[in-house]
DNA sequence: CTTAAAGTCTCTAGTGACTAGAGGTTCAAG
DNA sequence: CTTGAACCTCTAGTCACTAGAGACTTTAAG
């Protein structure tokens, strides 16, 4: 078995794309590989593993500063798994924020869609209520 | 009365920020007002409702470039209100995905947090979890 | 061994919808 | 007339990539 990947190889085995690799080293989240006398980067399975994690944490919607802090706990001791908890929780917290704020719009959308009667009164109230936050049920922001 | 509002005024009275006034300008959703002679911009009532427009459909979630097409829909004819209606019903599509994307996310994000027993196994499951996608339920991307 | 194709390198710029700041000018009140 | 708030333009930064240019390396076939 070879011990190495090249940058291509290791974007099909994450699922990443090339570019998406080189900027997670960039941003170190992905420690620089060693090179070919060429300069091509020559991966390893621990480079997998860090990047799968990642992609896996973004899959969840962590970001990039979040994953960082996340890598650096190896979840040995007892106050890795609290900061782990924390950040995970405080997360959780924002998606469900954003779910709040999404089903508002839907069910503002879903009035506004259904409301339009244009057979009957010419009048399209989509546009009527896009102009007039007033004729619309909610408050949003 | 008098019929002309500053860029100040007008920024409190449809509660958008200053220079997110001139960006819409710039982008050519909001048209470019006179100018004093020192080169201010003074803004009419009519300026005023279609900045109010734009900041409600920008509060459901429409972009810039669909918002400009809703603009030109006057609603005054059928065709007109069949394509506000083609746009708002795209963009409920579009929410209604979001929406069920941040549900998997949350879905997997407690099932992470919940399943976490570090008192017991010693191990923290939310970055076992994130370390191999396999110890998780669903199939997000 | 040669050659061609595929892969890789770095660097820059673009995305969306703003926001922040620098450095200078104008307005309105006292 | 002075002062200070509001205004002007322009540039750069946000986030997490993505796209493309132009040059170099690797690999497989012949």
């Amino acid at each position: 078995m070879s011990e190495f990947y090249s940058i291509g190889q290791l974007s099909k085995l994450a699922e990443c794309k090339v570019p998406t690799i080189r900027w997670y080293e960039d941003k170190g989240l992905l420690p620089a590989p060693t090179r070919t006398e060429g300069n091509q980067r020559r991966y390893t399975k621990r480079h997998l593993t860090t990047l799968r994690f990642i992609r896996h944490a973004r899959a969840l919607g962590f970001d990039l500063p979040a994953i960082e802090k996340l890598q650096q706990l190896n979840g040995c001791c007892y106050g890795d798994h609290i900061e782990a908890d924390r950040i995970a929780q405080e997360h959780l917290d924002d998606v469900r924020n954003k779910i709040a704020k999404l089903k508002a719009m839907e069910a503002e959308l879903v009035a506004m869609i259904e409301g339009c009667d244009y057979e009957h009164s010419h009048k399209c109230r989509i546009l009527d209520v896009l102009a007039d936050h007033g004729l619309c049920g909610s408050d949003h922001q």
